[in-house]
DNA sequence: CTGTTAGCGCCTTCAG
DNA sequence: CTGAAGGCGCTAACAG
């Protein structure tokens, strides 16, 4: 009871050529005779033969299949970009080997080092969290790695993410603009390289630019979801703060309906901006004004960027940044 | 640049052993003499050595690797189905090969077959579109198939599911003892099974049970998702119905947030009762009532089940019903 | 245009 | 307890 009933060897035989030829007619090699070439695909359909990957895959070194290393597919952030992964990747006839890592550097290495013991073409990481030892790896190990929709600060590997210190920064200014002195700032975990290092810093310099004092107790973190953003109302009420820039749709949400339980109305009493745009954004009451962000086509221009990586193409820049816009919904004056 | 640069052999050479030996400690071979399997285990870390799962896989015609077919990784439900999924495959060695189907009977036969072309140990299956075509495939593969959190009720491959008839017979009957005479059934596209042949046949055995007429004006179909769900709003009221069970979360949110900017008061002048008490229900003003089940579980489930369908053991039930329950929240009275 | 011949890296009898 | 040897199914030169 085998997976695999047939051989190359079976076609051949039945076609009564060499193997070689049927492979180069299941390969889209030029070099065969159209009438021999017809032959062996008749033979090939009637045997329902179908080439064992995993052969291919030691005799040529490559496998077709990439690595793809995600916080948690149940977030709705990652699991949009990796939809967008797998449609192109799907497109370029790769397959994908789906890994959650929790953000947890001991995890994100041993899915690591499995991924590489099955010979992938290539990784793309998602994700915040790394330590020195995870980056090293990622530099020695010679598979093509690039991170989508993630950042970090000191790493070098490729990588697809939009402007974060820019948007931030701008709908921060949003915010100081509609003359709020108390801006909370609602991350996660802050040594995340995307908050720290990028979010934060838009947020700084939105303050900076408005001549407001940064002020540590506005800094406010707790987990990505909804009930840590529910607890995060009387903390955030407590500091004083009259607006918030979320980087959390789901966070955002909590938050929200934290406040309104707390009969603080959004926005004329509060306001809040989160940074996603997810569909939850709109079943939220009020809606939630978000910064706008194309997670699908970061996956996307991730994965056909890896394919150029696969395929030894130099790319011409390595840090692609794709644009962001915000919309006004109703969480926002 | 080799992604391998240290093999077996080089591992035997610097052990002073052959590549039999060292193939047996890192199986795990008993037969070893504790002194040698030192020796060798101190080379494989010194020189870094990852065996090459492709070649193993070609050689013991196992590759550890299952295949997932999901509609979309972005749905909250499958993908949380998903995540147990992973979390037992992980637990068990195994990689998952992640692959998006859209409930396309096309794209879902061309997945399956680059599946089986990878040679997975076996396929978890999600989804509830299949033609004729699809389940002749699955029952005359070689690999084992467990369906997760799906159901298709002509076929014979093992499953994981809660009792969906019950489940939504009593929630209706929960609606129709709230005095509703017009519960609307606000179901996917009806072709599924799931809803065809399970959630429908609740629904109408409640209604029997009440005496009610079955009334097919009041079956309301539309795309799982929160738009669909919106713009079913004045449907739903066109219809005069004042109640409704709907069959997923998104839709849920849509419709009762329609209803509300239609100036209808749920739950005071209609009730709404979803089915996946995803995290949705906690996000919408009122909260959604729903019927719970234990989706990660399902997952969970169904991959053990897997493997050891992969182990050749017996399953002792082939279909398993994992138990469900009915949280009552703010949009029913 | 087609066939022959080596491997790819590892598992797995079969001897010893 | 250990080694030798033959594949697993396919690709990739190399001849012809």
């Amino acid at each position: 009871m085998d997976k695999q009933a047939i051989t190359i060897y079976d076609v051949a035989r039945e076609a009564k050529v060499s193997m070689a030829t049927v492979s180069r007619v299941v390969n889209g090699n030029t070099n065969v005779r159209s009438e021999t070439k017809q032959r062996v695909e008749e033979v090939i359909s009637r045997l329902g033969y179908r080439p064992n990957a995993v052969a291919r895959g030691l005799a040529s070194r490559k496998t077709t299949t990439i690595g793809v290393i995600i916080p948690d597919v149940t977030d709705v952030y990652f699991s949009e970009l990796a939809r967008g992964i797998d449609d192109v990747a799907q497109m370029y006839k790769y397959q994908i080997i789906l890994a959650n890592s929790d953000e947890s550097n001991s995890k994100t290495v041993e899915v690591f080092e499995s991924l590489l013991g099955k010979q992938v073409d290539g990784i793309l990481f998602m994700g915040n969290m790394f330590d020195d030892n995870i980056r090293a790896k990622f530099e020695s190990s010679n598979v093509p790695v690039v991170f989508a929709g993630s950042v970090d600060a000191t790493s070098t590997e490729a990588s697809v993410n939009i402007d974060y210190v820019t948007a931030v920064e701008e709908v921060t200014a949003k915010l100081v603009k509609n003359k709020h002195k108390k801006v909370a700032f609602v991350s996660g975990p802050i040594e995340h390289s995307i908050n720290q290092d990028y979010k934060l810093v838009g947020y700084k310099r939105a303050l900076d630019a408005a001549g407001i004092e940064f002020d540590e107790s506005l800094v406010i973190t707790a987990d990505y979801d909804y009930q840590s953003g529910y607890q995060l109302g009387s903390i955030v009420l407590g500091a004083k703060a009259t607006a918030a820039v979320v980087v959390d749709d789901e966070m955002a949400a909590g938050l929200l309906n934290a406040l309104t339980d707390a009969g603080v109305s959004v926005p004329d009493d509060f306001e809040i901006v989160t940074t996603n745009n997810s569909h939850l954004t709109v079943i939220t009451r009020p809606q939630l004004s978000s910064i706008t962000q194309p997670i699908y086509d970061l996956g996307a221009v991730a994965m056909r960027m890896l394919t150029k990586l696969m395929n030894d193409e130099e790319l011409p820049i390595k840090t692609m940044i794709l644009p962001h816009g915000y919309v006004k919904r109703g969480t926002t004056k």
